[in-house]
DNA sequence: CGCTAGTATCGAAATATGTCAATGCAACGA
DNA sequence: TCGTTGCATTGACATATTTCGATACTAGCG
């Protein structure tokens, strides 16, 4: 295979892995809990969450999830109320260089 | 209207924008685009994009559409090629801070 | 058990992705 | 000049994914 540019860097697996991540913020709406969970000082329960937005709770439920399975929130179930926070990783850093 | 929290930061315009560009982002076609531009000192032509992708020449058009949308790339045509580069703007900075 | 908070599931509408075909644009040769 | 060739974009369509509401379900408390 011949081209006259060097191959992109990083591994087809690895680029995936980083697109799940932008594609998790890439959304007006969790773009809006994140920064609400970045404003709060501490965790913040679902309902608040929620209210911030114009969907119902199992839509916010839904973007919860989302934002937890790319590790880029927490969750915590304390009593009848879970609470939500960043998790704060080398994810959630962010800064992005290409070419590493 | 009446919070637990204080609202979140920005208008929803703005965050629809920001999700945006996290949406361009989101995939890993193109994140493989904008590394190959990257890593290339100078500009890149569309036929070299495409061979370090496995679709054909409408498909890289399409993404690549979707990255000049977005402000992320720049294009010019030159004869018979059209040659690619990064628009070194301040979304392609990309140091995302929430909240600001 | 009843009640509330949150999650999971299902389905419909909207959006994104990729392929094929058609169109533009520029270079080249007769 | 005109037709041909090659590169790139656009449009139409099929498929896949995302988003969100309605509903059902689970966990914890009194």
């Amino acid at each position: 295979m011949q081209r006259c540019c060097p191959p992109a860097v990083g591994d087809t697996a690895e680029r995936t892995n980083e697109a799940a991540i932008f594609k998790a913020l890439g959304d007006a709406h969790r773009l809006t809990i994140l920064a609400t969970l970045s404003r709060a000082e501490d965790e913040v329960c679902v309902c608040d969450l929620g209210s911030a937005l114009p969907l119902n709770q199992p839509a916010v439920s839904h973007h919860l999830k989302i934002l937890r399975d790319d590790g880029l929130v927490i969750c915590e179930r304390r009593g009848t109320w879970v609470y939500y926070r960043l998790a704060l990783t080398q994810k959630t850093a962010l800064s992005v260089h290409y070419a590493p």
